[in-house]
DNA sequence: CAGACCGGTTTGCGTGACAAACTGGTTTGT
DNA sequence: ACAAACCAGTTTGTCACGCAAACCGGTCTG
């Protein structure tokens, strides 16, 4: 068995990120929310949850929406396919870079 | 049950971080290391490594003894009680996180 | 004894997260 | 009718962080 540390290391920090997570998380549970509902669920600012968004949506994770509900204005965001794929895998991942690192023992120990 | 995104939001990015995560981690499975040991098990720059363990120092997570092995200077690394702690605390509570995210369902959609 | 090597540390720099300030429009108060 | 407050976000500024390259004291090699 190969050591996990350095996999572990080398996680990608966009979907890794702990607000970026809570987003990508909390849309594979709604499938869509506007932003401000989004806001509430993860506890950011408007100014931080809006510029993970935008990360978001140019790494094509994330769709997002304007349209006007009345005469105001309203963002929608969903998770894009991909989106849920690489949330579901990484969350995956960890699961697994747990087990691993947990069953890893040094079979070559320093000298 | 009350929704786990603002706490998955909130997780704490000392031992969060990738590159820190694999080395607390690492440690938890060696109990102690070397420096060159644990650079090849993260697959960190040496640079990266030392600077990681400055601050998992500097947090009280990490213990470092710098002694002689023979001529050359070698630095022995460790988790302190609280370092492991700290690291199977987080793993549980990504665990626990995740499970929760699962479970959960939007009961006020957003209107 | 000069140059390569070892075991790290320090410096420099580009990114990134975050909150505060701003924008463009809408509603409320008087 | 007009100002003040509010809403739904976006942009700006700042500070910290991760990373690799340069550095450094000491050791081994030719």
């Amino acid at each position: 068995m190969t050591a996990p540390f350095e996999e572990l290391a080398g996680l990608d920090k966009l979907v890794h990120e702990p607000a970026r997570l809570a987003i990508t998380t909390a849309l594979s549970a709604c499938h869509e929310a506007d932003f401000l509902f989004l806001q509430r669920l993860t506890g950011l600012s408007k100014g931080n949850l809006s510029a993970h968004l935008g990360k978001l949506e140019a790494a094509g994770l994330v769709a997002i929406t304007k349209h006007f509900a009345g005469k105001r204005p309203q963002t929608w965001i969903s998770l894009t396919e991909t989106g849920r794929q690489v949330t579901d895998a990484h969350w995956n991942r960890l699961d697994d870079l747990r087990r691993r690192s947990r069953a890893w023992a040094p079979e070559d120990t320093p000298p």
